[in-house]
Order: structure tokens, then sequence, then C-alpha cells
DNA sequence: TGTACATCAGTGAACGCGCGTTCACTGATGTAC
DNA sequence: TGTACATCAGTGAACGCGCGTTCACTGATGTAC
């Protein structure tokens, strides 16, 4: 079945639209997406994408998984390298940083404004999609095992607190809802530090290391939370 | 000259195109505002448009800046109601999330990812982009004054240390580089937690109280940055 | 090994849609005398 | 107050572009006997 001419032929084809795919979202974002762009490169006619691709949408969706695979990949192989759960975070953190700082639009794609028109299928986005932040839950799982993480850190309150509980449920990770919520917040820093710089907020030549203010930040945030 | 039909209509128009503006940026994203399609809702030939506006990009760098003052009103009016400058930091951001969630594609528009083939141009975006910012270093500011700031700050060095003194600086504010960059992680927290609530990537139904969230999460912030 | 048939890849034309922008024109509104 | 001229608003047609998707077709590749 596989080695004839045939199937090579496929896997090179769609080997091919996936490359291309990935460089029009570099250079033209999500939006702009476009079988009949991604044809006209290939040299081939428009329609003939679709012996390879259902539709459009669905080529979003294979890029947004890849991208979202291979973010994470690239984290937990990061991580691994690591010994200590807070060493692990800042890793997660600043892998995280340098990933989007490679290919803004992809990042974009990942945890930038939806696309309009869009709708990314929860079947086949939501694992893929979780990875990096549970793999920051189960840092900071490990943490609160070995005993670092601060003792006196806000306690939600209410629904919020069941709602924090099931989501580490969710992920199969022992973490109180504290410990839980300190990670949003982990979370939310990155994401917000990372935005700020790749989506050109801080204006043109106005921070010349971010790496380090970004390292910074995170050193920060993590100073209300590990002890 | 002001008074006469002509003059009235003009207006009218005008601000008939900036509110049609505004409803397909909430629906359509940035990247589909259509100058036809606004012409087509108020019932004239798309043509008839560039009796009030020059183009497309023009409209989009109106709203954007529309969009920033609007915000910034926004959250000066209720900043100013506060007495301490924790207060005033806690108002900024819980005000600046309530303008997001109201309006999820308005935001984006703000801090997003930036629309593919549109560069804002600096100098009509410049001032009212770094109202909010500003606002939030003012409070630093303050609480840095009144020695409520935290004195374990991390301490930004070398160029990065230069570059936050620049940017003081130019909001002629008193501020250490530490405060600043304690600015920044308040900042890029807020932007943070808010893109992950409005863009959807908390998924469904997961955070029942996202409110209440945002509040504990600058709470955990604030904790690493005043005493 | 050779032949008959089935499968697949890619073509080219088409449908129907949308967009930004320009331009010559008609008719209404304003202004100067 | 009335008239002659200038200004502006909105029309309709057009240019040139791009898109996703379908469909009948030709020619190459694979497979079963």
């Amino acid at each position: 079945m596989a080695g004839t001419k045939r199937a090579e032929n496929r896997a090179a084809m769609t080997a091919d639209i996936k490359r291309l795919g990935r460089e029009h979202l570099s250079t033209h974002g999500a939006a702009g997406l476009s079988l009949r762009a991604i044809a006209r490169d290939m040299g081939v006619v428009s329609s003939a994408v679709y012996r390879y691709v259902p539709s459009r949408d669905d080529l979003l969706t294979l890029l947004l998984v890849d991208a979202y695979n291979d973010l994470a990949d690239t984290v937990d192989d990061a991580m691994s390298a690591a010994d200590s759960p807070r060493r692990r975070i800042e890793i997660a953190a600043t892998t995280t940083r340098t990933w989007a700082v490679a290919d803004p639009a992809r990042w974009a794609l990942l945890y930038g404004s939806p696309v309009p028109g869009y709708a990314a299928p929860a079947e086949q986005t939501g694992g893929p999609g979780t990875r990096v932040v549970a793999a920051l839950l189960r840092a900071m799982s490990d943490a609160e095992r070995d005993g670092s993480v601060r003792d006196d850190l806000p306690e939600p309150t209410g629904p919020l607190r069941e709602d924090l509980t099931a989501i580490t449920a969710e992920f199969g990770l022992a973490l109180s809802p504290a410990a839980t919520q300190a990670g949003t917040v982990l979370w939310a820093t990155i994401i917000g530090a990372i935005n700020l710089e790749v989506f050109g907020q801080y204006g043109p030549d106005s921070i010349s290391t971010p790496e380090s203010l970004f390292a910074n930040q995170i050193a920060l945030t993590l100073s209300a939370i590990l002890g």
C-alpha cells in the first residue's frame, strides 16, 4: 500500500500543503490563509488542493493542532531537563516566549484574537490546546508536594473554588484551589507579557532586551507564589 | 458655517459611519471591516462613503483611536473615585476588564493580534494608546511616594534599566526602574487575564465567575508589588 | 507477464460572492452680489 | 429678496482583484485475474 508512487506523492503533497500553510499563516495571518494562494505556490490549479484537504477551515484546524503540539513538544522537551519545580516553571515560561517570538503569527493563532467566522472544533483542539497549561499546573503540583508553594496565597471561595477544583480534577492533578488559582496568574502573566511583546505594544525600540524584562516579570510573579 | 443643513447632515453621516463601523468591528472583527458593508447598512451607494472617509484604513485608524480613548476615559473616570493608589490600581484593572468583556472585538482591536496588512500610524495612535498604562504607572508612582511599594522588588539591570528609565521619563513620572518594571508585570497580568477570558481560552462553562477569578489574580500579583 | 478494469491526480471552466477605489454625472444646498 | 454661480452629496457603472467550492473531464497509476 505505502511505498507506491501514489502514496509517496500524496505524502509529499500533503506535507507541502502544510508547510505552505504555515508560511502563509506567518506572513498573512490566519484570516489570510487561502487555498488558492497555496495552490498557486505549489504550481497547481486551485481545485487540486481539494484532493488533499476537505476545506479551508479544515486546513486551519490542522495547522492549529499542529502549532499547539509543536509548542507543547518544545516546552515539554525543555522542561524535562530541569530538576526543581521552580526551574521547570521558569523554563516553561521562557521557552514559550522564545517559541512565540520566533513566529508571532503562529503564536497569534493560538493565543491572539479569535479568527472571525472560524470556530476551532473542540474535539480536535481541546487536548493539544491545553498541554502547556497542563504542564505548568503539573509543575505547580510538584511544587506544592515538596512544600515550596507559599502558604499565604489568596483563597478562592464559592463557585470559583469549585470551578478550580473541577479543572485540577480534569487534568488529573493533586493541587489545591489556591495553587491552581496561582497557576492561572502565572499563565496570564506569561500570555500577557508575550502578547505585549510580539503584538508590538511596547512600541519600536522601547525595550531593547525583552528577554531579560520577561525573565524579571516571571521572577516577580513567582515571588508571590513560591516561598 | 455650522448649523446649516449640510453641516448637520455631514455630522450625522459621519457619526453613523463611526457607529456602524463599531458595530461591524464587534460582529466581524477588524479584518472584516468593510466600507461597502457600512454603505449598505446606511442605505447608500458604496462610493458615497468616500465623501466622509478617505479610505478603509483611515476609518480603522479612527475607530482605533476612538476605542483607545473610550477605554481610557472609562478607566480615568472610575479611578478618580478612589483614594489610595492600591485601590486605584485595582479599579483600573477591573474597569479595563469590564470594558473588554462588554465588547470583545473592540478589545481585540486594541490588545489582540495585529490586523494583517494594517499598521496603525503611530502619530495618531501613540498618545491615546498609552493612556491606560500611563494611568497605571502614575498610580505606581503615587504608591512609591507614599511608601506602599515593597522594597524587595527585583532590580532591572543593564540596558533594561535604562530602557525603563527612559519610559518613565517619557511619561513625565517619578518612578524607580524596579517599580516601573513591576508596573509592566501588572499590565501584563491584566492584559493576559483579560485575553484568556475574552478570547475564549478558558473554554465554555469552565469558569462561572470570571470577575472573581480576575480580582483574585490581580490581588495575588499586587501582593508581590505593594507592601 | 500481460491485459482489463478501477482508482486517483490534476485540469480548466464556471458559479457566486465580496472587496476597495475611481470617475463622470445629476440634483440639491449654500453663498455672494 | 432674488438671481447666478460655486460647492457638495449621492448615483451608477465600471475596473481589477481575490476568494471557496463544484464538476465533468483526461490521463496516469495501481490492482486483480
